[in-house]
DNA sequence: AGGTCGACCTGGCAGC
DNA sequence: TGCTGCCAGGTCGACC
C-alpha cells in the first residue's frame, strides 16, 4: 500500500508520540502477519521502551531499549495507528504503559512484523537500493542502473534494488513530470533524461510528503487520517480523463503485471 | 542471468 | 439482491 511518502508521514507522526513510552503488553489477534513465533515476538517486546523510529524504503524500524528492532512492512493495506477505534482488521495491539494503544491493522494481511537483533538478518534491507532523498542518490548512480537494463523505464523505477521507496503511484507521476513514456527502454535513457528523472523523483516524493501522502483506498496516517496528495495526481488512476497539460485522454496499460497510467501525447 | 508472472489475502465495485 | 470477474500504494520465489 503505502510508498515512501506515506511511510515517511507515519514515521514522523509516530516519532512525535511514541519515544519514551514502554510496551506493557502485546495482543496478537492474527499471527499470520508475524514472521516469527508469537511467543518470541511478545517476549522480545514486553517491557521494552520505544526509542526512535526510522524509515528504510517502505519499511518502518522501531528502535527498542534492548537494542532490538521492531520491523514493520505495511505492504498493501497495513496501518500503524495510535489510539484509533479497533475494527475487524486489527491484527496486533501494542498496549503502552501510559494507557495508549498502537494498533496494527491490515485488511489483506500481506504485511509483516518481526523483532530482530540485527537488521542484516533481514534480506530485504541488504538488496535495497539507495534512499532517493539522501545525497548518496545521484544522477550518475541511477543512469548507470538504467544503462544495464532493457526493461521499460517504469519497471526500473519500481525496482527497489535500483532505488528504494518508489511504488506504482509515484513511478507514474515521476515519468509524467519528466515527459517520458513509461515504455521507453531504460538503457536508451540519455544522461539528460536521467537527470530529469532524478530531479522529479525528489520533487514528487517531497511534495507528496508535504501533503501527507496519497490515500487511494486504505492508506491512513498514524492518526488515522487520509493523505491529500491523491487530489494532486496528474496521471495515476486517471484513465479516460483529460491530461492536465494537453487535454488528450490519459491511458492505462499493463507493465510487468501492474497498471501504468500516462499521456501518449505529452510523454515520449 | 534477466525478466515476467503468480501467489500471498480480503474486499470494493461494475456489470449482468 | 446476488453472482462473477476484475482491480488494488508490495514483495518474493518459481519459472521461462
Amino acid at each position: 500500500m503505502p510508498e515512501l511518502p506515506e511511510v515517511e508521514t507515519i514515521v514522523r507522526d509516530l516519532n512525535k508520540t511514541l519515544p519514551g513510552k514502554t510496551i506493557a503488553n502485546v495482543m496478537v489477534h492474527d499471527a499470520f502477519v508475524l514472521r516469527q513465533k508469537t511467543s518470541e515476538f511478545i517476549r522480545k517486546l514486553k517491557q521494552q521502551t520505544i526509542n526512535q523510529i526510522v524509515r528504510r524504503g517502505k519499511a518502518i524500524i522501531i528502535h527498542l531499549s534492548s537494542g532490538d528492532f521492531l520491523v514493520v512492512q505495511l505492504m498493501m493495506t497495513g496501518q500503524l495507528v495510535v489510539n484509533s477505534q479497533k475494527d475487524k482488521h486489527a491484527r496486533i495491539e501494542f498496549i503502552l504503559t501510559d494507557g495508549s494503544v498502537l494498533l496494527y491493522n491490515d485488511q489483506r494481511k500481506f504485511g509483516q512484523l518481526r523483532v530482530v537483533t540485527d537488521l542484516s538478518q533481514i534480506k530485504h534491507f541488504s538488496i535495497l537500493g539507495p534512499e532517493p532523498l539522501t545525497p548518496e542518490f545521484t544522477i550518475e548512480l541511477i543512469h548507470k542502473a538504467f544503462k544495464k537494463s532493457k526493461r521499460p523505464i517504469k519497471n526500473l523505477l519500481l525496482d527497489h534494488t535500483v532505488v528504494a521507496g518508489i511504488g506504482n503511484i509515484y513511478a507514474c507521476e515521476i515519468l509524467f513530470r519528466s515527459r517520458l513514456s513509461p515504455e521507453r527502454q531504460a538503457h536508451r535513457i540519455t544522461s539528460k533524461e536521467a537527470a530529469l528523472i532524478h530531479r522529479h523523483i525528489r520533487e514528487v516524493l517531497q511534495e507528496a510528503i508535504r501533503h501527507r501522502g496519497s490515500s487511494m483506498r486504505n492508506y491512513r496516517d498514524a492518526l488515522g487520517k487520509k493523505g491529500k496528495f491523491n487530489e494532486l495526481l496528474s496521471v495515476y488512476a486517471r484513465q479516460g480523463q483529460p491530461c492536465v497539460q494537453c487535454q488528450q485522454l490519459i491511458v492505462r496499460i499493463t507493465q510487468a503485471g501492474r497498471s501504468t497510467f500516462y499521456c501518449r501525447h505529452c510523454q515520449k
